[in-house]
DNA sequence: ACTCCGATGTTGACGGAGTCAATATTCTCG
DNA sequence: CGAGAATATTGACTCCGTCAACATCGGAGT
């Protein structure tokens, strides 16, 4: 009932309707091809597979037996395919391309890759990637059904910045918090590398679906014994799926592998996700003072883990 | 002939291939309604305009006129639709849906409605939000053919942590440059909201096809009278189109609005296209030494523009 | 006023797409 | 061994998609 939703389901739908009147043009000159489209996915299938069996390729397009076996029908019958029985199993028919079938496969083959080429090439190249882009994140969607897992990885170009700009983005609209916040981020990525050391720091990007969905920093505090967590955010779409517990461990483990007595972290109380997060690896909150920040009244929390233990 | 267009269009026909396959799954379910595609194309057609005309029809699908009027005389003949004579025009003839018609297509319209939902819901919220931006972005993409023009607007949420995350994507993938160098542009737009004066700083992002494609910024240099240009980039794929020298621009007329005497900037000589845009604008070097940065040995420029004449 | 041309719309013909039902055959598993 | 599932084919039917032929109307020129 969410106009959310509703605004959801409009933009598919208008995306349905752009692209079934494209579907013509993106992929194949038809017109000028002994193949429809059909029979150009059927030959797809054939061309791609070993001794494939006809109910493989009812599967795999999702056409009606009956159309596919016709299909196959009129391409023995030019001479484009032969059949011979399977010796493992006396009901399966192996299908398999003849020469002619390979070369007329050859032949559609240019002819779509010219196709496709010339739309590509017609197009600018700021809108060039965004189709293409788009097109690889559609296919990535379909691509498995099982739900999307989080991976840790180390810092790679781009993202200390982008830790920035989505940690602005997102504490921006769900928290009014203005640019201080999104600056201070800035700040604090580039004094990481600055004073970057490899035996005591580290840092941690979540990565699910081929998108950046969270991570966290480990620094040195002003003690030598004590440890900073910093930074740890995890994307809206992301929540629910272990990511933030998954970055606090990582960190965890890590300080108490560099020889850490304890682990400190700042965070204020109106993060109520990430509070969760702390308690649950065993942090305690040892500070609390009412303080104005980023244009709101919030309440400063100071955590901290004893790892000496 | 390079093997990146040859991906190029290897992407998109996959995406062409999974998504016919996916047609039917992802508009309605057409099994349980009395429409066929191609019909709920024309119903939808005929839904969304007013006293249309069949070669109306024609051009927005893109369907054979033998077709539609064959469609067309089926629906008369189900009593969905009616015609009248345009006064205007004898030979046009004006369609519209009767109550019938407009029953049938709220029917198609809260069933299909109903199966993309479904389809939405049952997507995992990081992939929901992949094919939504996917799909705006394709239909953006489709939607006209007139070139993407760049436009320039101020600082937004993410705006600070983007442009160093671009700049760090872009220079260490053209030139090799480390993290140093994104760090570096991190620290610069943190410091720039630290001492923001709206009186003496300003900041552009040139947007173009719905992206960031470059940015620029001014703030107030070491001297009271002279300003200092900083951190202009424009993304690889928004080069040739004017981008860049529309920020330079902007920058230069309105440190001459503040009433700057001088603008300068530090560059280094490898980035070319840059020292073009500045040699244009009337910038001139007034330094040049050879430096290592960035993990690279180049030749730092700083160029000054008068602004008092 | 008249003619040509283009746009609109219909109909016939034909092969393929897509769906459903019926049927035959073969393998697998309990 | 028998039941059931998978494989494959065929008939019947409607719609899709394309091409060609044709009728009709309005407007641009001459």
């Amino acid at each position: 009932m969410t106009s959310q939703h509703d605004h959801d389901v409009a933009t598919l739908r208008a995306f349905n309707r752009t692209y079934t009147r494209r579907l013509g043009l993106l992929d194949a000159n038809y017109d000028s091809s002994p193949f429809t489209l059909s029979e150009a996915r059927v030959l797809y299938e054939l061309a791609t597979r070993v001794d494939p069996v006809a109910a493989e390729i009812v599967r795999a397009l999702g056409l009606d037996p009956a159309q596919v076996s016709r299909t196959l029908k009129r391409f023995t019958e030019r001479g484009l395919v032969t059949t011979r029985e399977s010796p493992a199993h006396g009901r399966h028919q192996l299908l398999s391309l003849t020469n002619e079938g390979r070369a007329a496969y050859a032949a559609l083959e240019t002819n779509t890759k010219a196709s496709v080429g010339v739309l590509i090439e017609r197009l600018h190249p700021l809108r060039r990637t965004r189709l293409l882009d788009a097109a690889r994140d559609i296919n990535a969607v379909f691509k498995d059904d099982v739900p999307p897992a989080a991976t840790l990885r180390g810092l790679e170009p781009g993202d200390l910045g982008m830790v920035a700009a989505r940690q602005g983005v997102i504490y921006a609209a769900e928290y009014g918090w203005g640019r201080d916040h999104e600056a201070l981020v800035a700040e604090i990525v580039a004094g990481f590398h600055r004073n970057f050391d490899p035996t005591r720091d580290d840092a941690w990007i979540a990565q699910a679906d081929g998108r950046m969905v969270g991570s966290i920093f480990l620094v040195q505090g002003e003690t030598p014994g004590a440890a900073k967590l910093r930074l740890l955010y995890v994307e809206p779409d992301a929540r629910g799926m272990g990511v933030g517990q998954m970055l606090v461990e990582a960190c965890v483990a890590r300080a108490r592998a560099l020889g850490y007595q304890r682990l400190d972290l700042w965070t204020v109380t109106v993060l109520s996700a990430a509070r969760k997060l702390y308690q649950r690896a065993g942090f305690q909150v040892i500070e609390e003072t009412p303080c104005r920040r980023f244009g709101q009244d919030l309440v400063d929390q100071i955590w901290s883990l004893d790892l000496s233990a």
